[in-house]
RNA sequence: GGCCCCAUCGUCUAGAGGCCUAGGACGCCAGCCUUUCAAGCUGGUAGCACGGGUUCGAAUCCCGUUGGGGCUACCA
């Protein structure tokens, strides 16, 4: 039998990073079994459905790396995989449903059942659906709904006693109580069917075999289950993941920083470093692997690497996997990579478009600094600006040169002039002449970089100073150091 | 309140009765390297929630307690 696995997402917003985590697994499951994969869209609650979410969703699986067999815009032969656009088959059950008494309607108004809760609540009773209409006389449920506007709903009938067992792939069988189930909606009053009726009417109609989906869904598999037996359908495998945590231990929100996949490509992470961090939220290949390219992630997902613990999202740990990603990018993957960055945050000052290129002698460099792609700019900044550059005079007297006004006019001074002697510019001749000028000065080396450094990039941090002054080339050069000369000079001394 | 799930270093996890004086990774600390920041290398810190059983032997099995989470909608 084929494996076949669903991500069925509602099209309520932006994709949230532990919902594309479903996916991904059922992506890879799909993958890893040589199944299908496919995309049904869960759009059955009309009022919560957002204009354009659809494409959000498609966008984040497309930017991870997830590609589907069938979906709503791809088709499929299982088509159409919208569910506001497959109302008659939920019908079609309903009514076979409603023939074989196995579910019944309902004139229960909302507000009725308001108050039925208010009045369990206050006699500490547990809520849920007091049964009103499945025992009374058809005829008097059919005069109600008349008096509605025909407005009903369609509630399935539980079992009163009994035990309904649920096999979990991860956890065995967890047994329910049909007495502490009530009757729950099936088909909405709008004509709608609720996610229980809809779920397993197309999960069987899809042949989906497996159904990974939030811990959240545990406490109504018995439900669905049951809903399979009336229905005389076969059940699928069903995995319910453990939750993703924000860092308080409670739901992952947005106090905690982002939570849509979007936020996170736009803050530089690569996809595959998200991509292998989710995988390893609630799975593992075994007691050491970490990094992994997707083929390895396939080809070792399986049911049994699952965990059953909850797992906190750690963007610590995720900075420094996307540090890891960076550093294998070959060079040129690199530069085709930063390019959309720089072209996007650099100052508009710097003509366009941008030519990431003329970083390519020292992109090693700056490669094995930065965890984000985003953080690029500021490193390479320097290199694409033109005249002087924005920081402020007063940082040139660093640790080195504090309260020593002149000494670090004289330094750079000194460094100007021997800079503008040497020849050929490269890295080595460079660091000779300043290692050198150090010494005539009996500054220590660092005490005398640190001016030059922000003098040529503006920054207190920057790659290498040797490398950057020869690839900055040596007119910029000289000329940003009698820039930061004229700034000391107006320094409070 | 009721029902259900879960419980190994701060975090992600390995562990399916003896291989565990509990392994790896992130973080953190220290050292090396060093022009800043990183990277790299070396070393270190830190954990089986608690209490009872079962067993020759338990992180691993059972029960209870505690803690966390979920469900209890004409939302998914």
């Amino acid at each position: 039998m084929t494996v076949r696995v669903r991500y069925g997402p509602s099209p309520t917003g932006e994709p949230h990073v532990g919902n594309i985590r479903t996916a991904l697994f059922d992506w890879l499951f799909a993958r890893h079994h040589g199944g299908q994969f496919l995309v049904r869209i869960e759009d059955t609650d009309q009022r919560r459905t957002v204009e354009g979410a659809e494409e959000r969703i498609f966008d984040a699986l497309r930017w991870l790396g997830i590609d589907w067999d069938e979906g709503p815009d791809i088709g499929g032969p299982y088509a159409p995989y919208r569910q506001s656009q497959r109302l008659p088959l939920y019908d079609e059950a309903v009514e076979k449903l409603l023939a074989d008494g196995a579910a019944y309607r309902c004139a229960c108004t909302p507000e009725r059942l308001d108050a039925l809760r208010k009045v369990q609540q206050s006699h500490k009773q547990p809520p849920g659906y007091d049964g009103h209409c499945r025992s009374r006389p058809l005829a008097e449920v059919e005069r109600e709904i008349a008096e509605h506007e025909g407005r009903f709903v369609v509630r399935l009938r539980i079992p009163e006693d009994g035990v309904t067992e649920v096999v979990d792939a991860l956890r065995g069988a967890v047994s329910f109580d049909n007495a502490l189930l009530d009757d729950h909606v099936l088909r909405k009053a709008d004509g709608y069917p609720t996610y229980h009726l809809a779920s397993v009417v197309d999960d069987a109609a899809m042949a989906i075999t497996h159904v990974f989906r939030g811990d959240e869904w545990l406490s109504s598999a018995p439900r669905h289950l049951l809903l399979y037996r009336a229905l005389a359908l076969e059940p699928p495998v069903f995995v319910h993941l453990p939750v993703i945590l924000g860092p308080d231990k409670g739901k992952l929100s947005k106090r905690h920083g982002a939570v849509s996949v979007r936020e996170y490509a736009a803050q530089g992470f690569l996809p595959e470093a998200m991509m292998n961090f989710l995988a390893l939220l609630g799975w593992a290949k075994d007691d050491r692997t970490v990094q992994m390219s997707v083929d390895e992630i396939i080809a070792a997902f399986d049911i049994d690497g699952l965990g059953t613990t909850s797992a906190t999202f750690d963007l610590e740990r995720l900075t420094s996997m996307n540090g890891a990603y960076i550093r294998d990018l070959s060079a040129d993957a690199f530069l085709a990579r930063v390019g959309p960055w720089l072209e996007e945050r650099l100052p508009a000052a710097v003509p366009r478009p941008v030519d990431a290129g003329i970083l390519r002698p020292v992109a090693p460099l700056i490669q094995e600094r930065v965890k984000l792609l985003s953080e690029v700019v500021d490193y390479t900044d320097f290199f694409f600006l033109e005249g002087p550059l924005p920081y402020a005079g007063e940082s040139l007297l660093g640790k080195g040169f504090r309260n020593d006004r002149s000494g670090a006019l004289a330094a750079l001074t000194e460094v100007r002039s021997v800079l503008a002697g040497v020849e050929p510019w490269t890295a080595e001749r460079i660091e000779a002449a300043l290692r050198g000028l150090a010494d005539r000065l009996e500054l220590k080396p660092g005490v005398l970089f640190t001016p030059v450094r922000i003098a040529v990039t503006g920054r207190t941090v920057a790659p290498p100073l040797f490398e950057t002054i020869a690839l900055l080339g040596k007119e910029r050069t000289l000329a940003r150091l009698q820039d930061a000369a004229e700034r000391l000079e107006q320094v409070a001394g």
